[in-house]
RNA sequence: GCGCAAUUGGCUCAGCUGGAUAGAGCGUCGGCCUCCGGAGCCGAAGGUCGCAGGUUCGAAUCCUGCAUUGCGCGCCA
């Protein structure tokens, strides 16, 4: 609807220049909004405050000028009208805004799509936790924030996959090899006292437990090492798989799993290097190789290769982030905990130094979540293994409520999540409150269908049998679904559509509290079940894009 | 010390990239079903948008400084 005011703003302004009215001939970048209050308009437009400078002449002036040709579009508007300082304030038809019903009716699932992203590749990766624990609740934060931009942007247009980056080479799986491996020598009654350094929470018992019972102890004779690199691999890929399971169990499904280990065993690790080397960007101090990244705004050079002679995790993420885009995505998103943000800048520095725009990486940062139990901090540490898994936590709450109230915040906001408020709230829960939405028309359509009550086409409806302030606040708020997709996956905000979604759900709500929709008159019940059917779609739209489902009873 | 981010009613948060009288939820107070689901609705009280400057027709929004809070500043991953 937006896109199509500015066209015809832009048509009557070029008409203007053509008829001498105006002189500037600029037609500058103008915003259309939908103002708060109702007395000015379906939509505002400031376009002749914009110009006034250009044209020397009052914005009220210019806009009455604007006004008298776009007057000459008959049956468009109700009426137009400059107001305050030079706004130009439209009143829509109401055939027009009925063109809307017709929409969601006729695209059903696909209303709100649009062709923005125009199939450009984007790349989500998120979660990446290391396997070396289960998730916790903060990661899925992370899961549900990443799952939802991804999805956002592909109801965007965009092409979308998701990517889980999967850490496992480094000294950490070599700790959880030996963490498991002293476990299972415990088990075999060995009196041996775990160090601090290893993983100290149960699921390291259990994975040992699980090699007891299927290997016996076959491990206990051999040589240490061997053991210990084979409780790595073993228990990296059994922790993998229980973390891939938590999160179908959350509704999250990646694409590819991409192993860091693999850009080892490819080479990958030292042509990255190589390439910014030749690049010139790469020194020698100290017998460490540095990557120069303060030549672009960096606060300290980074070492690539430590004077021991092993790579940094650094190098593989710059290994891994060429790697992507060889992979010919035009946008990466790295969705990190907030605790990395000390990361973008260098990770930016690769960009540019391999010699392309750096704002073809977009880093979203998700603040951590810290856990309450009525009111408690509870302390979270993996390796202490003292934490509260996101398995835990979706088997109290559910995943809807969990999802939905992680997106009921912008990611760069700290959440606090109250286990016992979560669970004692869970009516309250604004979750509910958009589902009971969706399930209320679910209830009055089967009335309906059992009074023999039908809805109407939308180009069938007379205009006057949707003519209540309410039915045509509820018909512009879903006029504006489309554009709020297309702003959170421009602007990565998920939270929009959560945002969206509980004001669509409170007119609604209200509506229903005021007017019935099966009455007496049965051209009006018809006229109101397309309109309440058509709300009904558009929540279950956006609930779909949020990975929340959209019961038809509760 | 340096860097990144945050600061909006009692509490938790929105605020559509600069627009008209700053909005929700929770909490408080007062109302609403013989009627499509009361997990709902209606109303009231409550805010100098951290502080001070600046930019312009116009600032919660952009710039600078300050204050407070959180996080980060390894040849760890």
């Amino acid at each position: 609807m937006k896109n199509r005011l500015r066209e015809v703003v832009c048509q009557a302004l070029r008409q203007c220049y053509d008829e001498q009215l105006l002189s500037s001939g600029e037609v500058p970048d103008f915003a259309i909004e939908v103002p708060g209050r109702s007395e000015h308009g379906d939509f505002a437009v400031n376009v002749a405050m914009m110009l006034a400078r250009a044209e020397k002449q009052a914005p009220r002036q210019i806009a009455e000028t604007l006004v008298a040709v776009l007057e000459r579009q008959p049956g468009m508007w109700q009426r137009i009208e400059v107001a305050g300082p030079g706004f130009i304030n439209f009143f829509l038809s109401g055939k027009l805004w009925l063109g809307v019903l017709e929409d969601i009716h006729t695209r059903g699932r696909d209303y709100g799509k649009s062709s923005v992203g125009a199939g450009r590749k984007v790349q989500v990766e998120f979660v990446s936790a290391n396997p070396t624990g289960p998730l916790h609740i903060g990661h899925g934060r992370g899961a549900a924030t990443g799952d939802a931009v991804a999805a956002v942007l592909q109801e965007a247009g965009f092409s979308v996959q998701r990517e889980y980056y999967l850490n496992d080479a480094g000294n950490q799986m070599n700790t959880l090899g030996r963490s498991i491996y002293l476990r299972y020598r415990q088990l075999h009654g060995e009196k041996i006292e775990f160090p601090e350094d290893c993983y100290q929470g149960d699921y390291i018992r259990d994975l040992a437990q699980q090699c007891v019972d299927e290997h016996g102890d076959k491990f206990l004779h051999g040589d240490a090492e061997q053991a210990v690199a084979f409780f790595a691999a073993w228990g990296g890929e059994s922790i993998r798989a229980g973390i891939d399971a938590d999160l179908q169990a959350f509704g999250v499904r990646f694409d590819n799993w991409f192993s860091e280990q693999s850009l080892y065993d490819s080479g990958q690790v030292q042509q990255g290097i190589e390439a910014l080397k030749q690049a010139g960007y790469t020194y020698e101090e100290d017998g460490a190789l540095w990557f120069r990244t303060t030549e672009f705004g960096d606060d300290k050079d980074r070492v690539l290769v430590r004077s021991n002679g092993v790579t940094t995790y650094f190098a593989s993420d710059v290994a891994y982030h060429r790697e992507k885009y060889a992979r010919g995505f035009d946008t990466v998103i790295d969705v990190w905990g907030a605790d990395h943000h000390g990361y973008v800048a260098r990770m930016k520095a690769v960009l540019a130094a391999l010699g392309r725009n750096p704002e073809d990486l977009q880093i979203i940062l998700v603040q951590l979540v810290s856990l309450l139990r009525g009111g408690e901090q509870v302390a979270m540490s993996t390796r202490a293994g003292k934490f509260v898994t996101l398995k835990e936590v979706v088997d109290e709450v559910g995943r809807d409520a969990c999802r939905f109230f992680f997106l009921t915040r912008r990611g760069d906001s700290q959440l606090d999540f109250d286990l016992e408020l979560a669970k004692k709230q869970s009516n309250d829960n604004p979750v509910y409150y958009v589902q009971y939405a969706h399930a209320r028309v679910c209830s009055i359509c089967a009335n309906a269908a059992q009074a023999g009550a039908v809805a109407a086409a939308a180009t069938a409806i007379e205009p006057e049998h949707l003519a209540l302030a309410e039915e045509l606040e509820l018909i512009k708020t879903l006029a504006r679904y489309p554009e709020v997709i297309e702003n959170a996956a421009l602007n990565y905000e998920p939270h929009r559509v959560t945002f969206y979604l509980q004001d669509l759900a409170a007119r609604f709500h209200s509506y229903y509290n005021q007017q019935r929709v099966i009455v007496d008159d049965e051209a009006v019940t018809a006229a109101r079940l397309c309109l309440v059917t058509a709300v009904r779609q558009v929540i279950a739209n956006a609930l779909a894009v949020l990975g929340v489902s959209a019961p038809e009873k509760m």
